[in-house]
DNA sequence: TTGTATGCGTTATCAG
DNA sequence: CTGATAACGCATACAA
């Protein structure tokens, strides 16, 4: 309970200055052989441990990365990019502070602010709710790096290929016969926030789907397509909302023989409305996910368009870390992969 | 970027002392009027923003929370503790820095040091690893609460009632005319880091499962119970645990009729076994899983024992924050709950 | 009502 | 090889 000691206990219980006590710590200077294992002898006793809050504002350098979270929950999907994100600033030893905001921009700006405060050597947001406090905090002067969407300019930025693997899920039920594919997934039109002409996550997904129909010689029609708002992954997108659009889908003018659903929560509520209406996966319905979160949790195990996840917070934080000249920012765009499980069949005729 | 402001930079531009300018931000000491709003056009005109740095080592205090978070990733469950941890650390003024250990006793005693260091005001252990490191922890003379097991002395608890829960579950199985009750979970016999006789999560669970039937007047048969090391939660315990233990029980002596699972993980492999035989849940067989992470989000949608994480990550924080005589250590316990959905149903004869 | 001085625990610079 | 000493940015006790 009493206070932990400091750099002046270990230098008195060993009589000699603070100076030779930090030296001894760092291993820099010149140290006499028994000075050192005096000293070293009283940071074992009396249990010296460096003060970082004091050795920070010395060196002006927290080490520390603010790790800013669209919604850890709703999703798995920030959990992993956020143990990405763990993983490597530790290697680079660095801490991290993660803030939540549940998808409210107001809570995003208080993070932001906090973490100004407390002086974060940088800051990460996997998925900003609203562009004016990514540019809050890249007005502050600190490396700051955006995931999955460009919000503003002067950070860096982390990208997925969602349209080439969205392709590439298109070319596997082509290739199994389906001509009839449906989509269920968020709706691209809403406005986000973005800086360029970028295709969103959404808009990619979809893209894929139409283009793989298109360039298939079949056409993209709108029967078979269900977005909203609420499909997508950052609303509480739970699976009711993907059993919703199934079932919209079965009852619609067209009958798909496989659908490629934008995430797997939507995907999780597609196979409960199939399995309510007795329909058999893959024998009657081949589906394909994104994400690969909770895919391979799901009866049957779910194929789907995976996202680089631990990648991403990887990338973002090497991005975070990097010495780069003033003015030049980076965009790594990493590429999505299609796993097969056991949702996807040949066409029965 | 040039350095951040200072309280000195406001004080230089508003034409006061250093001591006025802090008067004005904590709103404390007395200020004339005219004096305060130069100084707060000055904070305005610098950006100005307060060094939690600095006032951290002035106060000797942080105001910051360490989580320890055995395994982010594996089950939601410490994700949605996460969240409640975060959600009242911040309700309270506190940031949390967070520090995933993936299981790994030498990761989280590194997590330990660093948050000494980091002269955190409180660390939380979301299920620890090993008891030394949470005697590490209470040794440094810092609130320390920890979640779901009493691995130490000298430290909050922050506990839930599994027992009752599984109690329920089972009831609820026998009222639905079920007799041949399977269970499927985590090792209760593994030795686990706790310092009481308490029964551990796996030891609750597994003690419903058997008092449950026992007091219906039937047999805990051991052909109607797989349990292994392997199938806790802790351990990288995929689909595929519960799937090979759904199949091993139904190759077995006896054949339930329901299941009780140990975690909805399992659960959910338990659930593509069965998907796989062309058995009907829940018209061939009943089941019901635990924490209510991935029960949702399954086909069928599954019942569970859910747990209250949220309000586990909550409590944890205010027993961490609230002030306490030296030598005071609480335990909250608090209780899981059934939800019932989709995955059980009369006895078929 | 306002200003000055001191210390929180480190690191770094400069002498000795 | 070792020891004073200043400074990081802030809050506070004490003076004025």
């Amino acid at each position: 309970m009493s206070r932990p000691p400091t750099i002046k206990d270990v230098a008195a219980l060993s009589e000699v200055s603070l100076a030779t006590v930090t030296r001894v710590i760092h291993g820099n200077g010149p140290v006499a052989v028994e000075t050192r294992r005096r000293v070293e002898q009283a940071i074992r006793d009396t249990g010296y441990r460096v003060n970082f809050v004091a050795r920070d504002l010395r060196l002006s350098d927290t080490r520390t990365i603010g790790h800013i979270l669209h919604a850890i929950t709703q999703n798995p999907f920030f959990a992993e990019v956020a143990l990405g994100v763990e993983d490597e600033a530790h290697a680079h030893g660095h801490n991290v502070f993660i803030y939540n905001v549940q998808g409210r921009a107001e809570r995003e700006a208080e993070g932001v602010k906090t973490f100004l405060n407390r002086r974060v050597s940088s800051i990460i947001f996997t998925t900003a709710a609203a562009q004016e406090n990514v540019v809050q905090a890249v007005e502050a002067g600190l490396p700051v790096v955006q995931v999955e969407r460009r919000a503003a300019v002067g950070a860096h930025t982390v990208l997925v290929d969602n349209y080439t693997g969205a392709r590439r899920a298109m070319q596997h039920l082509l290739d199994l016969g389906h001509r009839m594919i449906g989509y269920i997934g968020g709706d691209p039109g809403r406005s986000d926030p973005r800086v360029s002409g970028e295709l969103t996550v959404e808009e990619q997904r979809v893209a894929g789907w139409r283009d793989g129909l298109r360039d298939a010689g079949l056409a993209a029609d709108a029967d078979l397509l269900r977005v909203g708002p609420y499909l997508s992954f950052e609303h509480d997108a739970f699976g009711g909302e993907g059993a919703r659009a199934m079932h919209d889908l079965l009852d619609g003018g067209k009958l798909p023989t496989a659908v490629l659903v934008g995430s797997d929560i939507l995907a999780a509520g597609a196979l409960q409305a199939l399995y309510a209406r007795g329909l058999h996966v893959p024998d009657d319905m081949s589906l394909i996910g994104f994400d690969d979160t909770l895919a391979a949790h799901l009866t049957p195990a779910l194929s789907t368009v995976a996202l680089p996840m631990r990648e991403i917070g990887r990338a973002a934080v090497r991005l975070a870390l990097e010495p780069h000249e003033d003015g030049d920012f980076k965009t790594v765009t990493l590429s999505s992969d299609l796993y097969l499980r056991h949702s996807t069949g040949p066409l029965r005729r």
